[in-house]
RNA sequence: CGGGGCGUAGCGCAGUUUGGUUAGCGCACCUGCCUUGGGAGCAGGGGGUCGGAGGUUCGAGUCCUCUCGCCCCGACCA
């Protein structure tokens, strides 16, 4: 294994996995440091890596009737403290503002932390009628939580995201929104981000402050760890109760409205990098790549400008794909191939003289490193193949590690062991109290992630922590 | 916020224990030649005031105090 030594750059993921982690984020250009804790850069590579997330979940927002609006930055403390759940939840990590200027401010803003607060106050205002329902928005924005401990992408001081807030007429209406938008979250990570999701809902402790019920999507780590990658809320009337959203109803009776929130943020190119990547750096699903595929040009002064025209006439050809032809002179094929494995663009088109002599490119899938030598007239429908096969088998892989890394547990010794020693996904019999929950977590550090909306496993057990007779089984895992 | 580790050139590090003249090394960067099928080679060159502030001292990267930031492990969270 000479090549080994080439990536000494960046830590082994097996050896080090935070450092790991960390390394492939900043030699590959997602995103920097600055000098304000937990307040990090997103390069260009990373935000067009977001872009191409954001778009293809905001395309899936709109066709299930959302529009976009936006709300503002600020919210005054008396909103915040309407909900007292709320309130209560986000208060130990809410920024605020004090002074405009040199004047202090008769009321504190807060920096939302999200935007419930804000949106429901406006919210009260345009609901009258049953005929105002339901209202189905949608906003990217920046939100702020002022975290004790951040990690780049996972746990931001400010990032990104996207927070859907709708007002229903009915509890049904609520819940079906909730659970239409889980789904939502849960096609964008299968289908575009190639990561397999456990959906499901959260227990009571986990729930978000100040909703009925909270469901989330749970994705399992290359580290065996769980993160949390996006979360659907059904509101319930809490909200519209103390922000007084009511309408008269077609009976003529006036009502409390029934709310949703839902939001995927910026952590969720955290997961694509601790899901897919290698000791070789990023592995880009296809679909979300910024760079689908990169063609190196591999010539001599005498050959320049004969291979250099040919892969500027593949390039063309390749219309449609966002190909990149890296014709910089001052590195040497190998130090490309080296740095576009560590950016994890999926497919590398590699062409030199023998090639074109032969009518050939060689092809290089950055997931498997396998090459694949096609004739440049198929070149088009090879690396559209190619790029459908890589995004597939990515999903593949990445379900076969989750599926190698549940465990299921009816014993809580063995649960301990499980945790301790093999990591991932426990599937485990639950009594459905806080105290058990609790408990576990304390002795264990392992949290439900959810009770799954498939069910997994027919007939009761029992408890593994008090062996009280049940029919829950709830994943377990420790957490990001 | 508790425990631990660490901040010296863009990156990775040595030097700090035992203070002593112009602070080193590898990679990267610049110039030239030469090269280009898995991180090329040679020659020459530029760049840091040692995270920040204060202090001790004839003298501080090195000692003391405070402070900021990063990483890991906990408690808290998307």
């Amino acid at each position: 294994m000479v090549e080994k030594e080439f990536v000494k750059d960046i830590p082994s993921k097996s050896e080090d996995f935070s450092a790991w982690y960390t390394a492939v984020i900043r030699k590959a250009g997602l995103a920097d440091y600055t000098s304000l804790k937990g307040c990090m850069v997103i390069k260009p590579y990373g935000f067009a890596l977001w872009e191409n997330v954001r778009n293809a979940l905001d395309k899936r927002i709109k066709e299930t009737g959302h529009q976009n609006a936006y709300f503002p930055l600020f919210i005054p403390e008396s909103l915040l403290k309407k909900e007292a759940e709320h309130v209560e939840g986000f208060a130990p990590e809410v920024a605020w503002v004090t002074h405009g200027g040199k004047e202090e401010l008769e009321e504190r803003l807060a920096v939302r932390p999200t935007s419930e607060a804000i949106i429901c106050s406006i919210y009260s205002k345009w609901v009258r009628s049953y005929r105002d329902l339901p209202i189905l928005i949608n906003q990217w924005a920046n939100v702020v939580r002022w975290e004790k401990v951040t990690r780049l992408f996972l746990r931001t001081t400010e990032f990104l995201w996207q927070e859907g807030h709708t007002v229903h007429r009915t509890k049904e209406e609520a819940q079906e929104e909730t659970l239409r938008m889980l789904n939502v979250y849960k096609d964008l990570l299968e289908t575009e981000l190639a990561i397999p999701v456990i959906s499901g809902q959260k227990t009571e402790r986990e729930k978000f402050a100040g909703a009925l019920k909270t469901y989330s999507i749970e994705a399992l780590m290359g580290d065996g760890k769980a993160l949390q990658a996006g979360t659907s809320h059904n509101l319930g009337q809490h909200f519209a109760k103390v922000f007084d959203i009511k309408f008269l109803d077609e009976d003529q009776k006036e009502k409390y409205a029934w709310q949703t929130s839902w939001g995927v943020s910026t952590r969720l190119i955290g997961a694509i990098i601790m899901v897919h990547g290698d000791d070789y750096g990023l592995i880009l699903p296809p679909k979300i790549a910024p760079i689908q595929s990169v063609i190196v040009p591999i010539f001599k002064k005498n050959t320049k400008e004969f291979v250099l025209s040919k892969a500027r006439e593949i390039k063309d050809v390749l219309k449609g794909i966002r190909v990149e032809l890296d014709d910089r002179e001052e590195y040497t094929p190998g130090w490309k191939f080296n740095e576009w494995e560590l950016k994890g663009v999926p497919l590398r088109i590699e062409i030199g003289p023998r090639d074109i002599e032969k009518g050939n490119v060689v092809l290089v899938r950055r997931d498997t490193r396998k090459k694949v030598v096609s004739p440049i007239a198929e070149v088009k429908n090879r690396v559209g193949e190619l790029l459908d096969i890589i995004q597939n088998d990515l999903f593949l892989k990445a379900r076969r590690f989750v599926e190698d890394n549940t465990h299921y547990v009816e014993d809580y010794g063995k649960f301990k062991k499980t945790i301790e020693e093999k990591k991932g996904f426990i599937i485990a019999p639950w009594c459905g109290s806080s105290e058990c929950e609790e408990k576990i977590k304390e002795e264990t550090k392992a949290t439900i992630r959810n009770i799954p909306l498939a069910k997994v496993k027919e007939g009761r057990g029992k408890c593994i922590y008090c062996g009280k007779e049940t029919d829950l089984y709830v994943y377990f895992a420790r957490a990001y």
